[in-house]
DNA sequence: GCCAACGTTGGC
DNA sequence: GCCAACGTTGGC
């Protein structure tokens, strides 16, 4: 099963948005960029991803899980945009900043230190290990 | 709010 | 197919 990261700005769309939808979840709408279409058109059911706060509060906050893998995108008439849906797992009890992954030599390959416009991108095995015992919660 | 970094667009 | 101009993202 494969990770990735998906990044909010949470005065737009935050951690305690997605909580709010339940079970059901959100599309994860709105992307139009290329690496990170094709990031969720590799995603499967089941597969866990981190929820980062971008712009402020920057920090992970919590897990997500894919709950419908890609479709086209409600929000556009333009075929060549889609998503996934997710839903909130569980938060993080030890919310992790950007400023702790920058400082960690372990996550310094992070695509979220490397590039960090992409909003969909993925994480490694051993990141995500790490990461989830940062912050206090089972992966 | 600023601006560097990045991605996209479009004229040539 | 190149690259200048433009728009957007996101850390600070």
């Amino acid at each position: 099963m494969a990770h990735w990261l998906f990044k909010s700005e949470p005065d737009v769309f935050g951690w305690d948005d997605l909580t709010a939808k339940g079970e059901a979840g959100e599309e994860w709408d709105g992307v139009r960029n290329y690496q990170a279409r094709n990031n969720m058109r590799l995603m499967k059911l089941g597969d866990t991803g981190f929820f980062y706060h971008s712009r402020s509060g920057l920090e992970i906050v919590g897990i997500v899980e894919v709950c419908a893998e890609a479709h086209p995108d409600s929000t556009t008439d333009d075929d060549r945009w889609d998503c996934v849906d997710v839903r909130a797992l569980r938060p993080f009890a030890n919310p992790v900043s950007l400023e702790v992954i920058k400082a960690d030599p372990q996550l310094s390959e992070m695509v979220l230190v490397k590039n960090s416009r992409l909003s969909v991108q993925p994480v490694t095995d051993a990141e995500w290990e790490h990461l989830c015992h940062l912050g206090k919660t089972k992966p």
